[in-house]
DNA sequence: ATCGAAGGACGGAAGACCAAACCTTTTCTT
DNA sequence: AAGAAAAGGTTTGGTCTTCCGTCCTTCGAT
């Protein structure tokens, strides 16, 4: 019997010793997160089909592996239809156009999906915060162009959906922090695994737009508490459709 | 073969190709990792001093590695003096009980501090506003003990960090959500690498800990809104503090 | 026809990680 | 007092990942 042998209890009132501090430590190897940037990346829109990556001996520098490497996740993405690669000087490697049909999410992802939405609310909260504090008139007139294609969309989920990460990631990208833009797209890539499996009638999605344009009102106006509240009710409107649909924790 | 096609640009208009999507990608080891992990717990007081470790035969398969891998964590944590080891039945891995002194804020911890406030506001708004919305009696009750610790300590400022830091995770783990209270943990240490620096009077920390007991009350207030701008205040109260001494952005 | 820039392929060296033992020290139990 | 038990300490060997350098192949541009 392990009995618990705290002999020395801090003064300052010990609280239950943290559960996350001996949590597994799993981490990813330089092949494995290549391919989750470049995958998610491809996904997000973010490298749009058709566009063209650096050369691979650039690329493997700017990410600072071996070519050896970067040369094995570009594998996997082109077995898994992601990318393709041409020879010869004007060659190179391709987001292919028809992006291939999305996987469904795995059961881990589905377990997982409060945790993720607790992990949206508090990226898209900061980026609200600091956008409103830090965001520029040109940052902001080009998101507002991106509303204005989200309107277009509303009949078309996948390109609604394409111009919804480019506004959010948009904003987080008017913070001028690196950090929650990097956050911003790993989010959104857990996201989308979620929310591309759930149906969105166009109604739903011309007021989660209209929510978009006060958003950008209240940053424009550097209101950070009415961006927050903003910001909130958008998430939270997302956050019930998954509670209807997926098993409650 | 497929030509060129580099005629398909978004329709949604293409915005700038993201610069972070090429940024390095530097996966830690698992051996970085574990000893960032441990070492940020203890210097942090989440693992007091003189409290012991689980063995190394079970530690080892909690955090999922092999034990010569933890072993070479442990051994650079002894060498650093963070923790000690004792042989024999009644043996184990215990943290040393006067810590070792802090070291000096690297070059690279200066130049990214605002980046890692920044962080910090988007992780401390999301425990605001979830812990409004889940926390429970017991878990307040528990945070206003740590409050009255608090306002026990202005005048040592490194009980007070520690009582601090113990609130804050707290109020993370009040959200129950894991991954808030890891973010919590890391933005936390890296906060403190650049806070313990700095110069903190008794009453600087007296109206810090003000701060602590309206956050507190709007949580139990379950106003998410009232906690979201109580605790921008506090954290703009360090920013402030922090831009005033470090090199600006 | 040639050059140059791109992807493609190989082979070895280094290092990280793991697994499974075995050794040494201390303390508790009988 | 003897031995079992529980801890840290040590050794060995193997696997897998990553890196580095070199060479090959393709093919548009000149």
């Amino acid at each position: 019997m392990a009995g618990a042998p705290d002999h020395r209890i801090a003064a300052a009132g010990a609280l239950a010793p943290p559960e996350t501090v001996f949590g597994p430590v799993r981490s990813q190897t330089a092949f494995e997160e290549t391919v989750d940037r470049l995958g998610t990346a491809i996904k997000l829109g973010l490298l749009p089909p058709g566009s063209r990556l650096p050369a691979e001996r650039e690329l493997c520098a700017r990410l600072g592996i071996a070519r050896s490497t970067l040369r094995q996740a570009l594998t996997a993405l082109a077995q898994s239809g992601h990318v393709f690669a041409t020879r010869g000087r004007r060659g190179g490697t391709f987001v292919s156009d028809p992006l291939p049909p999305a996987d469904p999410p795995s059961p881990e992802m589905l377990a997982q999906w409060r945790d993720t939405c607790d992990q949206r609310l508090a990226v898209e909260l900061g980026v609200a915060v600091l956008a409103a504090e830090r965001a520029e008139r040109s940052d902001l007139d080009a998101l507002d162009d991106v509303a204005a294609t989200l309107d277009g969309a509303l009949e078309d989920f996948a390109a609604y959906r394409q111009a919804d990460i480019r506004l959010h990631v948009g904003l987080a990208e008017a913070t001028r922090s690196t950090r929650l833009v990097q956050s911003m797209t790993e989010v959104q890539g857990a996201m989308t695994d979620l929310i591309a499996y759930i149906a969105h009638p166009p109604e739903v999605l011309a007021s989660s737009n209209a929510q978009h344009r006060l958003l950008l009102a209240a940053v424009r106006e550097r209101d950070a508490m009415r961006a927050v509240r903003v910001m909130s009710e958008h998430l939270r409107g997302t956050e019930h459709v998954l509670a209807g649909l997926l098993p409650g924790s």
